[in-house]
DNA sequence: GCCGCTTGTTGGCAGCGTGTCAACAGTCGC
DNA sequence: GCGACTGTTGACACGCTGCCAACAAGCGGC
């Protein structure tokens, strides 16, 4: 890190923030197993030493990264506009739908599913979990009913695969994925 | 490799296939990064440089033992009991399930869906293919009809989802799989 | 039965990546 | 200006992967 910055001294929110954001960036175009923490390092403009200061460890830094990128903006969702619940379920897809064409690319990054890593999983499990508590409260149903939660879990499955359709094969075009996601969601909270 | 097994100078197709099937027991239980190629080639009773030589690489074996993995038996699938569409659909959907719950352990170790590295989700993505041929086939549909195949390829992301709540999480039972999976795949087929 | 050749198999080397640690140097209070 | 706190760094140790020259098992020729 002699390059061509000087070395400044951050208050540590905002060096992390850094870090973080380059992580980002970096993840957002490359799979975690192809970048090293010396990209990662450069790209923060930092030392590689200060990612493990901050971080501890490589893995927890991706983590920490695929945590901020999965957390869903608080706001929307609540407010949903129809009035039945099939209706709102659309508006419910239609929403989400617009929220993955923005984050396009980092959505794709993540990899659409579980990765078979413990501590991965987690996260993104944890991510679903927020998620469905959403969708449940939005079209008005029983968070607290369990196998209806499973349900909808599973159709998160579907989810990630038809956006992956969508926007990397262009094998289906976004009424359709529309028209898919609603009617099959319609379909799996009724039972 | 001089523990305790002598040299021994093999076929090399059988070699092959002993390493395979030693990546294999390993990777059913361990995910690709936690496991180093001294790992493998003790697994295999044989020394580390082996593995090179006959796959290049440790990733290309990993793609090796997951194409093997992801290989569904050829036979069955062709003729389903059942005489209506709806029939034939449940009858895939239990035919499925049973292959799921023969080969649980490596179905889960594969992480379930997307990982976002290009190659291997080229293999997943290949054997996808092969089973949405077998799929519709079996139901009598066109396998040339493709938004009919993307949307089944998105019904397989719920399929892995709820696999996923059936054997990890205990959330959902068979029943109510079979019959979320059931219902579903005959709502994606009709538009 | 011995010899030598083919080629399956191996140990060791070179290079790269990660995590750690003692040392360096901004920045703030005096 | 001066010291101290602490953000930041370079260098080191260790582990892992891919490569290569050397070793030796098994087979055919004599």
């Amino acid at each position: 890190m002699n390059e061509l910055a000087a070395r400044r001294r951050l208050d540590p929110d905002a060096r992390r923030t850094e870090i973080l954001d380059a992580a980002l960036r970096i993840y957002a175009e490359r799979p975690y197993a192809d970048v090293s923490t010396t990209d990662l390092a450069r790209e923060a403009g930092v030392a590689r030493a200060l990612l493990n200061h901050y971080f501890g460890t490589k893995r927890a830094l991706y983590l920490e990264a695929l945590r901020e990128l999965l957390t869903i903006p608080e706001q929307a969702a609540a407010d949903l506009p129809g009035r039945g619940r099939e209706e709102r379920a659309a508006a419910a897809v239609e929403w989400f739908l617009d929220s993955v064409e923005d984050r396009r690319t980092l959505w794709l990054s993540v990899g659409l599913g579980l990765s078979g890593d413990a501590e991965i999983d987690a996260v993104v499990e944890d991510a679903d979990e927020t998620a469905v508590d959403r969708v449940l409260t939005a079209l008005e149903l029983d968070p607290g009913d369990e196998p209806l939660r499973a349900r909808v879990r599973a159709f998160f499955g579907m989810v990630r695969a038809a956006s992956r359709e969508w926007l990397v094969r262009g094998s289906l075009d976004r009424p359709a994925v529309r028209k898919l996601l609603t009617t099959t969601l319609v379909t799996i909270l009724e039972d």
